[in-house]
DNA sequence: GTGAAAGCGCTAACAT
DNA sequence: ATGTTAGCGCTTTCAC
């Protein structure tokens, strides 16, 4: 096996010490220009690499930074991911990314794998069932920072980065019933989790200031993808009065549920007006063209991973900027309009 | 801030050697059991961590994998990612993750960063201009062991894991044909990259096979995102004599083209028959629905990162499964279908 | 079954 | 501008 290059054996060949050697590497000022670059050529050339290892223990940073969702499996998380991943290779940081599947007991177990792996700090997106945060109380006790986004707990003193939730459902809700709709069935996930619960409260306040009162049948709760949206439709087309309009809390899930409905007559948005939420690709491509609502997930994850990264730095304190309320906004498009747009 | 506990902390609480701790806490046999009943409550008393870094420092292993993507922003990198980090973490590996932004120049700079971090193995899915891979030449000096999946490079000597793109594209071009279509556009990404540039050779053989003429207009070069399918229909829609069948080279290009075209009023598969790849979401959602190929996403990643483990673990010696060809089929539905499917 | 001690490779305080 | 030196916390060989 090939032997490792140490500093050590860099000083012996050039006859400097490993202190110089160290200083070298990471451009320490005080190194005199020409030394350094003998230095930096014969590393390439005795084929040096650094130990992160022995780098970490002595220094106890790991410039790593570690990431939980409930499961890497979406766009939306995809984004999410590949911004963190820019933002933190750019300030040389690297991430390590575990996945809750969506199970606050696995979340436990990642915190702890996170924690021994001492990572500088955290982002997160909570797991559906994860119904309290003491599991992060570790990391704030020793002043790791944790970072939630998009997944966040309602009660808690880190920070957060998020989208209004409430006001974008209420927009939504509120521009199906303009456009004449008093039966809006919303399809949504488990309300335990914020970013579901406030799009509920938001569809709900929507109807309650028009005046509309709200029926249980019209709440549909389930898993948000494909298969949801096919089994949203067939409880839609076995009902005896149908809705007139939906409001789904994503878009795959929508799109798919409009797709068979459409397939079995309904007329979209004639029968009955759609609306989602994210503004995926799909949103754009099916037809009609979804309404929507734009949810910005590459910017989310960069300023996530920004704002963590300026606190590791010291550029910028975290607690002065305690939840973070990215815009977002409604995109209407065809599936919502039932009267014709103003010109 | 928190005082970190270290083995000495707990020797000396305890009475013992830091060499009983360190023993006591990694299950060695010759340690007695009540000693070592004694030692693991105290550290959970104390809240012991171990730390990796000494650990990895003085037994030169890291339990990390590192993953290279050219990006990670669609549904496809997402499960694959999915699947890599579930094995891992099953296995008691972290993932750590980065991104080539489709970028040669990026990805050997990534390599760099693996290679720094003392990654145990790597799993790699190349750049889009990625031209030779000799900057995997350090890994596998040392006997890293580095594993392709997807985006593979031809001539190597380390195991890859894909689909059979030929076959697929040839299946899909063959099917296109026989439902009558003779001026068949291939819609495609880089053709450095071998899985474009299989899919390519794959429809140009079927087409021989069929004694149809290739003509360079028939080729479109892109992206393949949603925008580029957007350009490739406008092109097509400018075209003097327009194709009568399209196989574009993934799913969401192709979704993308077809909304247009249809805009525009041509009639699919009527007019234009279409087929795409991968098997989205997307494309079980649009109208028509696409005919398109299954790609085992998750199922790559899986088998990647078993692979790669087994390997680490001793379990499964690596150069014995030199490429894994996983299956992957023709989905054929409605936007390809001119000809009322057999009964 | 347990302990003593060396050393993994690096960094940084302190010297010069 | 460069050198000396003392650890960071752990594992492991060798002793007892």
């Amino acid at each position: 096996m090939h032997k490792e290059i140490t500093i050590y054996d860099l000083a012996e060949k050039l006859n400097l010490s490993p202190a110089t050697i160290s200083r070298a590497l990471q451009d320490h000022p005080a190194i005199n220009k020409k030394t350094k670059k003998r230095i930096v050529e014969m590393a390439e050339v005795m084929g040096y690499r650094s130990n992160r290892f022995a780098s970490n223990l002595r220094k106890s940073k790991t410039n790593t930074i570690g990431v939980i969702i409930p499961r890497l499996n979406s766009q939306f998380v995809a984004s999410v991911l590949g911004a963190m991943e820019k933002i933190a290779n750019d300030a040389g940081y690297n991430i390590i990314v575990s996945q809750s599947m969506e199970s606050a007991t696995k979340e436990i177990a990642n915190t702890k794998t996170m924690f021994d792996n001492r990572v500088d700090g955290l982002l997160v997106s909570l797991a559906y069932d994860t119904g309290n945060i003491e599991h992060f109380d570790k990391f704030i006790k020793r002043g790791i920072p944790v970072i939630f986004f998009d997944r966040v707990f309602d009660d808690n003193k880190c920070v957060r980065i998020v989208i209004d939730n409430y006001k974008n459902a209420y927009d939504v809700t509120t521009h199906l019933i303009a456009q004449g709709c008093s039966r809006i069935m919303h399809i949504t996930g488990n309300l335990k989790r914020n970013v579901y619960s406030e799009r509920y409260n938001g569809y709900r306040a929507a109807l309650k200031d028009a005046d509309i009162p709200f029926q249980k049948e019209m709440l549909l709760s389930g898993e948000l993808n494909e298969v949801a949206g096919m089994e949203a439709a067939a409880k839609i087309l076995a009902m005896k009065k149908m809705p007139d309009g939906i409001f789904g809390a994503n878009d795959i899930c929508t799109a798919s549920c409009m797709h068979i409905l459409k397939q079995q007559g309904v007329r979209v948005p004639a029968d009955i007006a759609m609306a989602g939420f994210n503004n995926d690709a799909i949103s754009r491509i099916v037809e009609p063209n979804l309404t929507t609502v734009n949810y910005p997930a590459y910017q989310m994850g960069e300023i996530a991973a920004t704002t963590l990264i300026n606190h590791l730095t010291g550029t910028a304190s975290i607690s002065s900027t305690d939840i973070i309320v990215l815009r977002s906004d409604l995109i209407v498009r065809a599936s919502s309009l039932k009267i014709k747009k103003q010109a």
